[in-house]
DNA sequence: AGCTCAATTTAGAGTAATCTAAAAAATATT
DNA sequence: AATATTTTTTAGATTACTCTAAATTGAGCT
């Protein structure tokens, strides 16, 4: 029997949440990703913990079981499938695509997803750049580092966002700073990573808080 | 703010089933088609009332209000162009494709099913051989009559099935009777219209009931 | 070690969708 | 017209998910 779509959220949002060491992630971090509240996040973990999909204690936080990071990665690769779909096939943009996964990465089959994958080519990364895991789970990583980061001088490729709300990534389209622009670092803020850099012959004024969002393969 | 997934489902339902004069459907066959209980569908006919999707009086059934007509057809024409997505785009078979197309038709997005619908060419019919309607509601009609109504003799084009569950769609896999192919009548039982037809140099035997669900444009 | 405060859990409640069993209304039969 | 049967509704519960407010726990600081 499968999961609801809550639960399905929550997995997928505790995978995302653990990149630290052990993995282990706090329940006010996970009502801060799924924009609940703290008490709805602790009656979920008991249930996913009954579930087995994670190790859950009480006052520790939770990290996920070998079933659970499974059935999480593949939400995530149905996710940016869909993603590439919308936008390869559909023709739609990087900045209305994520909202519309949300729901789709909820379908149940197998073979859609197999057949899907297929049909788009077994694409390895989304349209934000971000890598999508096979059906084993495996997934491509790239050396990349935060627009905030590069020196002035240096340059760059954009290879992905951070971030996928409708706001930023249109924001982003404004700047005509999309997938696949070679950019050049002007100037750097030592103090708040304020940027100016240049993109095809125009130059550009970024915010700290949006170059840290922009990830960059330096060439 | 947008309909349930329970919602959405009542909806759909009310439409397949009133396809008599005023329209009007019962209780019961609003259960029988959901496989529901009857207490259920009262609740939920009461709910859609309130929201003035339904006229709906106690003990005397339900049928839609323009409003319940319009989201209702839409779910169809989002239903059926999935299917038509997942047959012709993905390569899957007619047989497994409406029960995810059962989920797809809750995804909310408007420009998602017109891109969808340019995608695939703006189709007139889904695998099943039912139409499609347009994004103003409209939809084609083809002359059309059950095979069992067939006489010794007649020859037809297999257009359409009135039953799209796996099972029924598996059967028809066997015995070769699949959207497009050619049958002439042999014989037809007055009684309970038992067949035998000729498909493609073959002889093959089938039960009135299979031949009800199964539409034939005579040639 | 004890205190303070933030993080977390528990308590109690609400909404949506569903069920079974009992009551009521409508329809069919005698 | 009265009675029997079927259909539909109501009553009362259950499960899943969510919330706010109150209680508890644990971690950091004197
Ligand atoms: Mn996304
Ligand atoms: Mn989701
Ligand atoms: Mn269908
Ligand atoms: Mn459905």
């Amino acid at each position: 029997m499968g999961l609801s779509y809550a639960e399905e959220n929550y997995l997928k949002a505790i995978l995302k949440l653990s990149g630290s060491p052990d993995g282990t992630v706090s329940t006010n971090a996970i009502a801060a990703q799924l924009d609940t509240s703290a008490a709805s996040v602790t009656d979920m973990l008991k249930k996913l913990s009954d579930k087995e999909l994670i190790t859950y204690q009480r006052y520790k936080g939770a990290s996920l079981t070998d079933d659970g990071q499974r059935i999480a990665t593949t939400l995530v690769r149905k996710h940016r499938l869909w993603e590439v779909f919308l936008v390869q096939s559909l023709g739609m943009t990087w900045d209305e695509v994520h909202e519309i996964a949300e729901e789709l990465e909820h379908i149940q089959s197998d073979r859609l997803i197999d057949r899907l994958d297929h049909f788009l080519g077994h694409p390895k990364f989304d349209p934000h750049g971000d890598p999508i895991p096979n059906a084993q789970g495996k997934y491509t990583l790239r050396a990349q580092i935060p627009l905030s980061e590069l020196k002035p001088g240096q340059e760059g490729i954009v290879i992905g966002v951070r971030e996928d709300e409708t706001s930023f990534l249109k924001h982003l389209n404004e700047k005509g700073l999309t997938l696949g622009k070679s950019i050049k670092v002007i100037t750097n803020d030592d103090y708040d990573n304020t940027l100016s850099l240049q993109v095809e012959g125009h130059e550009l004024n970024l915010s700290g808080k949006v170059a840290r969002n922009i990830m960059i393969k330096t060439t």
